[in-house]
DNA sequence: TGGTTTTTGTGATTTTTTTCACAAAACACC
DNA sequence: GGTGTTTTGTGAAAAAAATCACAAAAACCA
């Protein structure tokens, strides 16, 4: 099966999108919506879907409860996602009280940080010395992290994560990772995004 | 000249890898070098500075000082660049205290709030209500600005925004916004980030 | 100086991704 | 039950992106 990066995000976009038109009350969707509501062409929803074998009702379109269902299940997305934030900083506190996580099973178990003023073993989600970080791993059996720490020291806690059995990372760092194979790592890098902003809003001035 | 986002994205990753590597103490770079630090191929990195004519030395590579010199001038980097922040949450708030955009010349502004709790016209980067949000943007020409509000306020903050002149925006909300032509959009959204990962620490431990 | 090595710059090629276009299914209406 | 309309599902086509491959320039060396 030929599963990109893309289609996945197309396909967790649709869902995204399939929730909130349900909360506002439909029950079927055409490719043509999803389309829509993602900025995409309709027959890349429909090639999406079949790549998955997907399927809705000829005329009929797609029944929001039953796509959900099936996406859901794609994704594994009633299981627990349990995961650990390491660098409790602005974007690691920002990870930390977002309340919306839980509505899709993302659970944030603990965060590790290398400074004790901020170790907080009693809060609701407890704040570690960064020398429980393996230990936590491998005993709580954690495949995904976050890491939120300055560039420097990202590199250094990704290989710490991964000898201990991280599979999966989210990196707010704005440096490429070396990973292993067998390690997958998304990069959200906040400060690109801006720039990337900045340079269309001044190609687009220059244009007129 | 066939600049696409992926291309512009790149260039300023080359950037980033570059401050680092000079940081570091070195003065030259082959195209290896700076594909192996953004995790591609090393004439896919000669071909981008090709489109936008920048050359090395044949055999010497790259001098890291100059390089950096003419990306700068490409993304106009010595120009201060003016955004503000729209809800002053978990999101918002991280960035108003990110200390390295500075460095970047990326001022905040200003930010807007819908909250009265949140309004403090004192702050380093005041928190101003909303009703002001469109007479700020025009008599400061801002051209910039991040939407960190919930998603059901995310398009109309837009709006708004859009209205008054804004031309190009980070938008962190997990909704795509109806946008007119002239205005660019970055979209952030780390739910997406989250699950992507998730999928794939799933696929890859199912082909095992 | 002339041969050898290294690394750039770019056209050609390949691969990947997106879009088109249309047959087939499903329904609606008469 | 037949006719017309809508929308899916998917091969084929087009467009976009990445990679290859190699000539040419520069440096090094003997
Ligand atoms: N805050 C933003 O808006 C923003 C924007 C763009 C990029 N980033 C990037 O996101 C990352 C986090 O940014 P931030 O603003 O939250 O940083 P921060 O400085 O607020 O927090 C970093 C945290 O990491 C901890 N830390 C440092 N070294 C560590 C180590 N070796 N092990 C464990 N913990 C360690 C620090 O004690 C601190 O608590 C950085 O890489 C930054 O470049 C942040
Ligand atoms: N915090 C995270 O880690 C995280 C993760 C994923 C996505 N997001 C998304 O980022 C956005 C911001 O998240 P957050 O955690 O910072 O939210 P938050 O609830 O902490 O803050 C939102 C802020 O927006 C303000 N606001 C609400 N309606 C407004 C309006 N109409 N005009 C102006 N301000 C308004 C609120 O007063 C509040 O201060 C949300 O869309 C959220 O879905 C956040």
């Amino acid at each position: 099966m030929k599963t990109t990066k893309n289609c996945i995000t197309r396909l967790y976009q649709y869902r995204e999108a399939l929730y909130r038109m349900k909360t506002s009350g439909c029950q079927k969707v055409f490719s043509n919506d999803l389309a829509e509501a993602i900025g995409a062409n309709s027959s890349q929803v429909r090639k999406d879907f079949s790549l998955f074998g997907i399927s809705g009702n000829k005329r009929g379109g797609y029944g929001i409860h039953e796509l959900m269902d099936q996406l859901d299940t794609l994704f594994n997305k009633n299981q627990m996602r349990k995961i650990i934030v390491v660098g409790v900083g602005n974007i690691g506190r920002a990870l930390m009280n977002y309340e919306s996580f839980a509505r899709e099973l993302i659970l944030i178990e603990a965060a590790f940080d290398i400074d004790p003023m901020k170790y907080d073993r009693e809060a609701l989600i407890p704040v570690l010395p960064m020398e429980e970080l393996q230990d936590y791993i491998t005993h709580n059996k954690i495949k995904m992290a976050i890491i939120a720490v300055p560039y420097f020291a990202a590199q250094q806690v990704f290989d710490l994560m991964s000898a201990a059995g991280i599979r999966g990372v989210v990196n707010f760092s704005p440096v490429s990772l070396k990973t292993p194979e067998d390690v997958f790592v998304n990069n959200v890098n906040v400060q690109l995004e801006i720039d990337i902003v900045h340079y269309f809003v001044n190609a687009l001035d220059k244009k007129e």
